[in-house]
Formats: structure tokens, C-alpha cells, sequence
DNA sequence: TTGTAGGCGTTATCAC
DNA sequence: GTGATAACGCCTACAA
């Protein structure tokens, strides 16, 4: 009950000194400019009075809210949970909190929620929506405010960013699968205006030719964004060509597209078709058979886009950092040796 | 880059007005007060700089953040995620934004992220970690903040709360167990510390009670949370004790746990032990078997609470409205006649 | 070491 | 209908 109302002055008072001086005792940063003996006098009667300073003033005061904007696709894409708890977990041990915006992919709402979170005077951005052409990135940056790219990036290094090695990831995956024989190789590709999709392409095609194999145009497919829908549409288009062994997936959604498609042909995972994802997403792992994909620390991700964003607020100076984490490849019961 | 320094007092000077004009102007509330002519000039002066308000200082003057503080036990399960995104929805439309903490379970965590959460001035809270029994509850509701509950409520309906019909939930997914012919149907209960462990035992009591059947003490066991593991630890305590057909779990986390239990056992699920589960949570018709299980409107929850927690911040009177969203139950693979 | 004073950008309450 | 003024709570030169 003796609360909202107790404010910076009321503190001074109680300690018989001017509310400047409370104030600098109770910031630490200017602390050392106050007698030590008034210092405590403040803090006690700070305590006492139960004051918790008004972050609204303070922020009006120091132009600083200690706010970033995330955006992402789409929080019901269950590789975002854990990125965006390492992301909140890392901003909270810096005093920072997150206002996540969801985009479902749409440049327009995208544009939107960045006007929003400017208005409320984020201090920086964290946005794993890149697209490789990206538009109005270019207002943001142009507003000075420190921008970190995490999951995909844009077409070129300008900003501090955090992905995984993707390319390395899918020619792990594709490599996989040569080995255990699979000379017929499906690949479905995620969307090619972002760097996920583009860049995992790559590795496949990478892939393929160290390992000497032609890549037949009728076993690749393009789907128009990363969701089950999609990949069990590509996967139907690869399976009518006819003569492939494997399908190696730009993600795991469309991996699990592909397992729906499979189980309305009528084939089996793995021994008619060997299936390999990408990104080792929660619960994956239960599915029947088990998916082995591309693996990589999820929770990491937030937490180095996090430490990189925290870092550009400090006003460290330096290079831009483009931080790539190690993929793995996890080995489950949906890829075997062609039969 | 004409940008951040554009001010209410830019526009009012650009338009030849005084700043409290211009502010009236601004402000749709406000503009009926204001000479036509006059606004539109303000606002093609506003337009023209690319003015946007400041929220840090309206926020100090007019004492309101448009911030609410969301509390979920962990956005890594997947149950939270479309619940969320309900209730970040509403929330937008209506001009707010949620501040998210996980609490882990952990109160000691809760009370820390409720005190950040107060310090930076939210509006109101949304809880989905109510406990029966909830003590720094008290100090929040003391405050005179809004407080929601949603998914779990406390002990009484002293606040507005969105929740399923959990009892009769779990009735619906013990009936189809007995329609089927289990008559020794186990039952791995949550924590009955939080109401929808508690609720749900006794929906699962009433069922077996309506059915004629008796409630074998060694085929109920209790987790000590809704996780795999502790779904994995007391399913093997009911099947060690034997002679059961079907087993009946707090949710679909326990669900899960027991699918584990059952594979190392090596029972098949349903041709062994039928399951069932709680929640229908995204992903869980992937398993093997799809899992049966009791469903209700996640996203629904998010924007019932937001709703309510609206109504309060637009001050509305009258009585405390609980909520309760219909069950229905989702059948699936893992339920079957008993053989 | 402490007090004074001014202002961060808005909005509310007066007058006119 | 509009202008002047003060205040929201805090921070920070600058002065003492």
C-alpha cells in the first residue's frame, strides 16, 4: 500500500538531503561522488520507503529504455522458443528486456512492428527475418540503432550476426547420405531469398559434385517458404519423378512435409526413402522414425545475438562480428543404407 | 536521418501553432476541441517531418505504459507458443505490448521478474503460473495493478481467469478409456499444487466413479511436474505394478514420457496400453502413435486473457469473469478397444 | 561533497 | 478554440 506513490524525493527527504544527492547515491555509477556515511543514510531510507526508482523518468531523462525489438517469423515455429529464451535470458543479465514482434513472413506487417517498437524507443534491434534483399533495413540502420541479424542474414556482412555454418551443415547432411550409397539425391530447398534457403542449396549442390553426383533438375524443388505444407508439396512433386533413394530438406518442417508425403504414397521412412533435415528442432526427435538432421545450439543463438547486441549498446568499437556456430549432424533411424 | 530529433514542438512551430494545440490536435481523444482547419494543418505539419509521438513521455505524463507483464512457466513447452501469440494479437490491436518471463517453475525467480516487470511500469500482469496457494500474488494485487489469470487459476475466483473445463476434460478422455473397455485404467496425475493437476484428478475420479470403477491406489502416480522425465518415471511405477490396460496422463508432456516408458518396456501402445493425454499440444499428432488427447483453443486463451485484461485497463466494471473454454477430445492411434 | 536549476517530450489545467 | 504554464520523476552540468 505505501508504494507507487514513493518517489526520488520523497527518499532525500526521509534522508534529510536533496533529491541530487539521493540520486547519486542511489546509481551506482555515481556513488563514489557522495559522502559514504550519506550514501547509506539514502539507501536505508530507500529501503525503508520500499522506493523503486520510475523507469519511465529515467529513460525520458537518459534516452536509453533498456528495450530491444526481436522479430521473427513466427513463434509457433518450435525453433524459436529456445532461441528466444537464450536471446531474453542474456538481454535480462544485462538489465535489458525484449519486445518480440511476430512477422509470418510479411514484409508490410514486418514494417509495421518495426514502426511500433521505434516508437517505443527500442535501443537496438534483433531480427531473424532477414531477407537477402531487404528493403527497409535500410531506414533502421539509417536511425543509428544498433542492429544484430541472427538465424539468416542479409546479402552481405555490414551488420553483426550469429547463424550457423548452413552450408557446412547441408553438405554434412548430403555427404551422409552418399555414404550410405544413395546416388538418386532429392533435395527440397527452402525459400531462395533468404540466406537459409540459398545457402543450404548450395551446400547441396556443393555436396554433390565433390561427391561426383549429377544434380537432376527433376529432383530438386523450390518451396515458397519453410512449413509442412510446402515440403509435403515438394516432396510429392520429387516422389512423381520417380527414382530417387533420398530427400535431403532445407529444414525440418518440410522434412516433416516430406514424411506425410511419403506416408500417403504408400512408402516407407527410411526403407523405401532416406529423409535428412536441418536444424535438429525440439521434439523432432520423436517422430516416427526419429529424424536425423543438422544440429545446432539453439539457445546459443539468442544468447551470442544477445551478447553481440549488448555489446554494440556498450559503444564497443571494432570489426563487425559474423559469428558462425558449429553444425552437427545427428544421426536418427530415418536414413539408411539404400537398399 | 531527419529523424529521432522531431519533437511536438517542431510541429507545433511548422504549423504555427502552440505545442498544446498541436498535442489536442494530435491526439484523435482530444481533437474534437480543435478547429478543423487548425488540426489539419498540425497534422500535414506532423506528416510532413515525419513526426512521431514520444511513448517514454507521454508514459510519464499520462502514467500508463501499454505494457503488460506475461508470466508462463517456459516458452519451451510447446503448449505456450499459440497461447502467446493470442495473446500478443489482441494485445496489439488494442495498442499493448507483453513483456514475456519464464519463470521456470521457480517462485523465487517469479517474484524477481514481477518486481522488474513492476519497475518498468506495466499496466497490468497476465499469470499462466498461478499456484492454488500463491503468496507474492498478494503484493501484486496490493499494488492495484490488473491481474489475470489464464490456463491455471488459484484457489478461488477472485480474479478474472481463462481456462478448459479441465474436469470435465479429463472426464471426456476417462469415458472414452472405459467406452472402449479398460477397466484398470492408471492415471499419471500433475502436480496438484496447480489447479489443472488438481482439476484433472478429480475429473479422472468422477469418471471412474460414474463408470463403477474402482481407483487401483497403485496405478496412480503423481509428477512432480508436467515433463517427459517425470511422465517416463511414473509410468514405469504403474507398470511395475502390473494389470493395466490403458493409462490416462495429467498432460501431454506425462503422454509423451509414458510413449518412453512403454518402448523400453517393450509395449506396444495401443495393442498393449492405450494412452491419453491433455492439451492436444502443436506437434504431439507427429508422434507415433498420433497421441488421443483432450483439446481446447490455445490461441482462444491468449486472446480471452488479453480481452479481460483490456476490459480492466479500460476500466470496465462489474463482475469478475471466469472464463472456461470447451474441451473436446481429439481421438487418435493410441487409444483402442481392450484386446 | 552537496545544492541549484534546467530540461527530457508530453499532456492536463488553467485562463483568455 | 487556443495559449500559457506546470508537472510527470529523474539526471546532470554547474555553482557553491
Amino acid at each position: 500500500m505505501p508504494d507507487q506513490a514513493v518517489t526520488l524525493k520523497d527518499v532525500a527527504r526521509l534522508a534529510g538531503v536533496h533529491p541530487a544527492t539521493a540520486s547519486r547515491a542511489l546509481n551506482p555509477e555515481t556513488r563514489p561522488l557522495v559522502n559514504e556515511e550519506t550514501s547509506r543514510r539514502v539507501l536505508t531510507a530507500a529501503a525503508e520507503l520500499g522506493y523503486r526508482p520510475n523507469a519511465v523518468a529515467r529513460s525520458l531523462r537518459t534516452r536509453r529504455t533498456h528495450t530491444v525489438g526481436v522479430l521473427i517469423p513466427d513463434l509457433n515455429n518450435p525453433l524459436f522458443p529456445p532461441i528466444v529464451r537464450g536471446l531474453e535470458d542474456r538481454l535480462d543479465a544485462a538489465g535489458y528486456v525484449a519486445l518480440i514482434g511476430n512477422t509470418d513472413g510479411d514484409s508490410t506487417r514486418e514494417q509495421r512492428i518495426i514502426e511500433q517498437m521505434r516508437a517505443r524507443n527500442v535501443d537496438g534491434f534483433v531480427l531473424a527475418t532477414a531477407h537477402l534483399r531487404n528493403p527497409q533495413l535500410g531506414h533502421t540502420a539509417e536511425a543509428g540503432l544498433p542492429v544484430v541479424f541472427m538465424n539468416r542474414i542479409a546479402e552481405d556482412y555490414s551488420f553483426p550476426s550469429v547463424t550457423v555454418d548452413n552450408e557446412r551443415g547441408a553438405r554434412m547432411a548430403v555427404s551422409h547420405l552418399v555414404a550410405l550409397g544413395h546416388e538418386r539425391i532429392g533435395y527440397i530447398a527452402g525459400p531462395q531469398d533468404v540466406s537459409t534457403g540459398l545457402t543450404r542449396y548450395r551446400g547441396f549442390q556443393a555436396a554433390m559434385d565433390a561427391a561426383g553426383q549429377e544434380v537432376r533438375g527433376d529432383l530438386v524443388t523450390f518451396a515458397s517458404s519453410f512449413s509442412i505444407g510446402e515440403g509435403y508439396r515438394c516432396a510429392q512433386q520429387i516422389l512423381s519423378a520417380g527414382g530417387c533413394t533420398a530427400i535431403a530438406a532445407g529444414n525440418d518442417m518440410l522434412a516433416v512435409g516430406c514424411y506425410e508425403a511419403l506416408d500417403d504414397a504408400g512408402l516407407s521412412c527410411p526403407r523405401d526413402i532416406s529423409v535428412v533435415g536441418f536444424n535438429n528442432m525440439p521434439f523432432i526427435d520423436m517422430l516416427r522414425p526419429p529424424l536425423t538432421t543438422v544440429a545446432f545450439p539453439h539457445y546459443e543463438v539468442g544468447t551470442q545475438a544477445a551478447q553481440l547486441l549488448i555489446e554494440q549498446l556498450n559503444g564497443d568499437e571494432g570489426p563487425v562480428k559474423a559469428l558462425f556456430l558449429a553444425p552437427e549432424l545427428i544421426t536418427r533411424r530415418s536414413t539408411a543404407q539404400v537398399s
